[in-house]
DNA sequence: TTGATGCCATACATTTATGTATACCATCTG
DNA sequence: CAGATGGTATACATAAATGTATGGCATCAA
């Protein structure tokens, strides 16, 4: 049929388009017109002879067909941007732009402090941060660097088992001085008030393989957002499981039930290609640094 | 520096010329001509900030830059390939291209009839094989489905085991009037001429291991090339591993040492998203059923 | 309703990218 | 050495992609 192949321009275009929802929008994202959106579409359409918008009301609706074709622009995208950052920067130097892939929690309560000492020292070195708890792709080089709390199974992987982090249940003092402390488990369940996920993430099904009487505790305030849950936790909401070395920083915050505690697995994983360029080797060594630095919090902690 | 990020397609004209050696080839590869090409290098030489290629005597030379952006652009022309398979066919019809990687053993000796039985049932089925063993990345979209000899470790992959294939020592008939069969693996690594594999896969680390009183045999003729190993062995030349159920089909060969056994494991992979896809789906049942057949001459092979 | 806004489609102008032709330089071969 | 082959670089012509301008059609708010 399509006996040439597509440009591969025409995919960004597709891929602009999808996201942002409009020929226009995308065509301003992009520093193009209209028309010539239009006509990259109209292109893609006829080289892989199907339709991809349903031209109608209400903006352009994407086919089946294009919500197929998605997953695989949105790896070309990530590709490009790898690409351009593995191009920056020169080969001695530390510049450019590293891009790190971490847990919510992570990435927003620990990680700015590492990179900041981390970028006093290397001003030429731009970061990019993405604190997700939805699992980046190395291999798809959505993120260089990536803080992850599974052991990672694929190979061409540079993997560095950093440490156990504990998590341990607290409350603020302020709903301590409410509510008191629970003393039993059976008594958290009944009488007070949890902060948890909304989904059900590998997180909890670990703690609840390792706490089964922790099953059907009722959570009266629940997000998937990490900082939401942890502002919760201290605004004085209910008890809520918080990462122990992250909960001594702040005096406020009181352990209970200390029998009662988890643990992750951390470890630092890069593209085993990139462990030649400078800005991701020091950048690396950095958060293996920090990272152990973070976790030396563990074990100290003095119980309730 | 680069304030407006570089046009696709010169990813893939980089490519092209990387795997092709000159701008010439690569225009008529492409469909361009040669100063088009050059051009287009030298755009995205500007982009990156880099010199891509030394312009020099014998030919073009890639620079260090060049091959670190090698593996991206790569993934990048897979990925475009993939996109296109993904696109091709209608959605309830069995028609398109589907791309199946497996090890050249399977690929050359045992799907092709599996495969020419589903074509028969499906004529707009394109399948494309690529037996090859160094293992493709499914995530990485250079195949839609895999035969793998490995338990697939990532995720997003729909595995199923097939079963455990065994190996044995073969020899030709004519060897063995020949030179008779050897009765001990002492008498083996003395006396006889071994078949092998040049490199050190991880096949063979996996039979040293189980067997290490077979290492340090003198291979007599070697090569990576498994067809080359099995009409050595076909020819006479020597002893060596052949799987089990296809030396059933080949009343010529004769086991020895029937006491050593080696066993791999064999799984269909493919990704996740594709199961959607009903090329792929059938394509993915057809070689489970097709596999599993041809492993039924595993136990039912009688010894020496 | 009316005007404003935002979108897509079309016709036309123009810029941009590409192709053609050619010169020049290597290497290999007889 | 001469000629053939295969490569890159440059100047110029051409084709192709893009931009501009405009019209039509929705939705939304006054």
């Amino acid at each position: 049929m399509a006996s040439t192949e597509p440009s591969w321009d025409f995919y960004r275009t597709f891929l602009t388009v999808l996201e942002h929802g409009s020929l226009s929008a995308a065509a301003r994202e992009l520093g193009l017109t209209q028309p010539t959106v239009g006509r990259h579409i109209d292109a893609l359409e006829q080289s892989v002879g199907a339709e991809l918008f349903t031209r109608s009301q209400q903006g352009l609706l994407p086919t089946d067909a294009a919500l197929v074709l998605k997953p695989y622009a949105e790896t070309l995208a990530s590709t490009t941007a790898a690409l351009l950052r593995a191009a920056s920067g020169s080969r001695d130097k530390v510049s450019g732009t590293v891009r790190i892939s971490a847990s919510e929690v992570i990435g927003t309560e620990v990680l700015p402090s590492i990179l900041a000492t981390l970028q006093a020292r290397y001003p030429d070195l731009v970061v990019e941060l993405s604190p997700s708890d939805t699992v980046e792709d190395l291999l798809q080089r959505e993120a260089d660097i990536a803080v992850r709390m599974v052991a990672p199974a694929q190979e061409a992987l540079l993997a560095r088992h950093i440490a156990t982090i504990n998590l341990g249940l607290y409350a603020h003092r302020s709903y301590v001085e409410r509510h008191g402390k629970p003393e039993t488990i059976e008594d958290l369940r009944r009488r007070h008030k949890m902060i948890g996920f909304d989904r059900q993430t590998a997180y909890i099904r670990t703690m609840l393989k390792r706490y089964p009487m922790l099953d059907g505790v009722s959570f009266s305030f629940r997000s998937d957002h990490s900082t939401a849950l942890h502002n919760a936790l201290r605004a004085g909401i209910g008890i809520g499981f918080y990462q122990t070395p992250l909960a001594r920083r702040d005096a406020s915050l009181v352990r209970v039930l200390p029998e009662i505690e988890l643990s992750i697995e951390t470890w630092i994983v890069m593209h085993e290609n990139l462990k030649t360029s400078p800005r991701c080797r020091v950048t690396f060594d950095a958060l293996v640094a920090g990272l152990l630095d973070y976790i030396k919090g563990n074990d100290t902690e003095e119980r309730s």
